[in-house]
RNA sequence: GUGAUUGUAGCUCAGUUGGUUAGAGCGCCGGCCUGUGGAGCCGGAGGUCGCGGGUUCGACCCCCGUCAGUCACCCCA
């Protein structure tokens, strides 16, 4: 009998990996929070419908890479494949853009069904930010700040910036022509993935990465030369914006989205440290999307950044530093000490947030040391016949590795204190 | 979805042209140390060699299939 492993493209996160997690999910949180974003949770399923309105019939997610099924009132539901789709249509649902723009973020799981390999799996988790209401390029600002910010604490500032513009209804037809016209004659020379997006969709050609397509992308028109006044002053004054705040960013004409909502911005945070799948965050904005999905013409912009990028590009760059020594570990020497130790770290753990830990098995005093050392506690409490004689309790500097005895008083909420004034 | 590559102990890996009992380092448990830890030395536990079939007197090794990881394409977070 074979035992039951994860599914393809899933992983466990467990200690000490999920302590990471904890701290990037804080840290998300608390940089949205600084904006003024409030976090919006959806479900993680949603009639397939949605996705295929919101995310678009001929983008790949919809036309292979989609988790769905029949429930069981023969309804079809899609588990998310990305999370703006569900957070406009919460937004629609609860009227809330009549109060006006609205500054949301979330956190949780998308699901793809994509061949796995590292970077990409599955499932996989996004943090993502969305705010509505605003058609100035402060918003585009305001937003690529936000993940600026959270990779500038983690010290991963080779994760770079681009950006570009891919137009709006007005100038994009005009360019979609000009691709056309460019890449048409020269048809039979292109590779095989490119002239099947030739007609379907030809800005996907401008970031193939096949050779025999080099020289005419190289030579074809940019969306930037081919930009309406609107789009054109939109995308010169997000430059200055970004100017302004200090934020360094390359132009790059050839980046485009795989999502057919996006308008105007669109942007990356590209690292070349994790291989193939380097985007750690991509955004835009998306004017078209509130509208397509049934809602008032409402502007937007976001970025997803993807959690599990996220953190490989910050193991590999900015490496693991130890955590510092936190809490006690309890040493219980023989029953009549257990007994009177388990009361203490009992209101120990009520009254301190830091860490007790203790394993109560009849061990030597030096392996109960070592579970300390591997546990990194900061201290050690023992207690054994020697200090219940004696009314007393030992605290150990593990650090400084030396001993002082407290008063072991009846009450174990008394000690409990006393060694949190002590280890305070 | 396409192509390639890898799968041996908890982890990282050796394993001869197919040969009898599959090894190392780290980690874990114990001892040296009758109550004081990160080092050292010694000992111990731990494996249906990813899984299933085939070839062979004999398979970790060769063949087929399958599952999974990885790399690239595709795509994207």
């Amino acid at each position: 009998m074979n035992p039951i492993s994860a599914p393809r493209g899933t992983r466990d996160v467990y200690p000490p990996e999920s302590a990471r997690w904890n701290r990037l999910e804080a840290d998300c949180r608390d940089i949205a929070q600084r904006f003024g974003y409030g976090e919006i949770r959806t479900p993680i399923f949603e009639a397939t419908e949605l996705f295929r309105r919101g995310v678009g019939e001929t983008t790949d997610i919809v036309e292979k890479e989609m988790y769905t099924f029949l429930d069981k009132a023969g309804r079809s539901m899609t588990l998310r494949p990305e999370l703006t789709a569900g957070v406009v249509r919460a937004l629609l649902e609860h009227k809330l853009l009549v109060q006006g723009a609205q500054r949301l973020y979330y956190i949780g799981p998308f699901f793809r069904y994509e061949r796995p390999q590292a970077g990409r799996y599955r499932q996989a988790h996004q943090f993502g930010v969305e705010c509505f209401g605003a058609p100035g390029a402060e918003a585009d600002t305001e937003v690529i700040q936000i993940a600026a910010m959270l990779i500038g604490r983690y010290g991963i500032g080779e994760a770079a910036l681009n950006i570009n513009s891919v137009g709006d209804p007005t100038c994009r037809p005009g360019y979609r022509e000009a691709l056309l016209a460019h890449f048409r004659p020269h048809a039979a020379e292109l590779s095989a993935d490119s002239q099947r997006r030739l007609e379907r969709n030809p800005l996907r050609i401008l970031d193939s990465k096949d050779p025999q397509d080099a020289p005419f992308v190289a030579t074809a028109p940019t969306m930037l030369e081919h930009l309406c006044d609107d789009c054109r002053a939109h995308f010169d004054a997000l430059r200055r914006y970004l100017d302004a705040l200090g934020l360094a960013y390359a132009v790059n004409p050839r980046i485009v989205r795989g999502l057919d909502y996006y308008t105007r911005t669109v942007f990356e945070f590209v690292s070349s440290a994790i291989g193939a799948q380097g985007t750690v965050c991509g955004g835009g904005r998306y004017d078209g999307l509130v509208q397509e999905l049934g809602g008032p013409p409402t502007p937007g912009v976001g970025f997803g950044l993807g959690l599990e990028r996220f953190l490989m590009v910050v193991e590999k760059i900015a490496g693991e530093q130890a955590p510092p020594r936190r809490g006690i570990q309890a040493i219980a020497l023989g029953e009549a000490a257990r007994e009177r130790l388990i009361a203490i770290v009992g209101a120990l753990r009520e009254r301190s947030a830091e860490p007790a830990f203790a394993d109560w098995q009849d061990r030597k005093l030096t392996a109960h040391f070592k579970t300390a050392d591997r546990n990194n506690a900061r201290w050690a409490v023992i207690l054994g016949d020697q200090e219940l004689a004696l009314d007393q309790i030992v605290l150990r500097d593990l650090l400084a590795r030396e001993d002082r005895q407290l008063p072991l008083v009846a009450s174990a909420a008394e000690v409990a204190r006393l060694l949190v004034e002590a280890t305070g």
